[in-house]
DNA sequence: TACTTAAATAGTAATCATTACTAATAAAAG
DNA sequence: CTTTTATTAGTAATGATTACTATTTAAGTA
């Protein structure tokens, strides 16, 4: 895998970010330091990172792909307003395996209603 | 919402399979029975129905999704091949809140190689 | 039971995220 | 410095999903 500097500025740009962000985003980004960059560039590497663990995707399932840093770390996503939360506390027990399957690695997902959208609700501003 | 046999049949048949099954697959299979059902109809129905929670998306994040029963159980997906594995365990105790958010539902999906891939991996079959 | 109306449908067109393709470029190795 | 080979920019193609529209139908009401 060459070290090229498309591929830098992506990883730098998702290592460096607080945000979920998405393909798009990412593109737009990198293009304030490399103008040029195209957005296949962008996916490819996205896609390449990816495989070599170097960052891995938040995975909502009602949207497109957010990419992330890979610390490990859980989230919190609100089925209202499609907030990400960040968990740091650790969860669950690291299991090394599921019957004779070899887990590498685990994601968990809460889905749930963020406090913004609870205070909202209280307040009719959001009500269904 | 209207109860129309089109919503029963999709509803029906993601109930009674135990595979996890796609958009285009349960459209596949409803034609069994409608055979005029149409693709959009299959679209707009799996979206209400995830919205009243009355079925669930399994979400590997590398595929188009794919649509699951409700009833509270947990993946494991292999990297190599892809499958999904359901595991009925429980892995963590459910949360009600996570600091001042609402906890509706959580999805854990534990990602490794699978017991298949392993010895293929080992037989020499699939070698990196 | 017939009438009304609002939601749902079939069929098709459009959208948009992602991937594929190609000639040109640039890491990395010798 | 030259060679090799992956990577890139730019664009076209793909394919999952959504939007649109005239028609149908579930379900409430007289």
């Amino acid at each position: 895998m060459k070290n090229t500097k498309q591929r830098k500025v992506i990883l730098e740009i998702i290592n460096r970010s607080n945000e979920h962000l998405n393909a798009y985003d990412i593109y737009e980004e990198a293009r304030k330091t490399l103008k040029n960059i195209s957005l296949g560039t962008v996916y490819r590497n996205l896609n390449c990172l990816c495989n070599e663990n170097l960052i891995t995707i938040v995975n909502d399932g009602q949207e497109k792909k957010r990419y992330d840093k890979i610390e490990k770390h859980q989230h919190f996503i609100c089925t209202r307003c499609n907030k990400i939360i960040d968990i740091y506390e650790p969860i669950i027990k690291p299991l090394k395996k599921y019957e004779n399957n070899l887990v590498m690695n685990y994601k968990i997902i809460l889905e749930g209603i963020c406090e913004k959208c609870l205070k909202e609700e209280e307040n009719g501003i959001k009500r269904k």
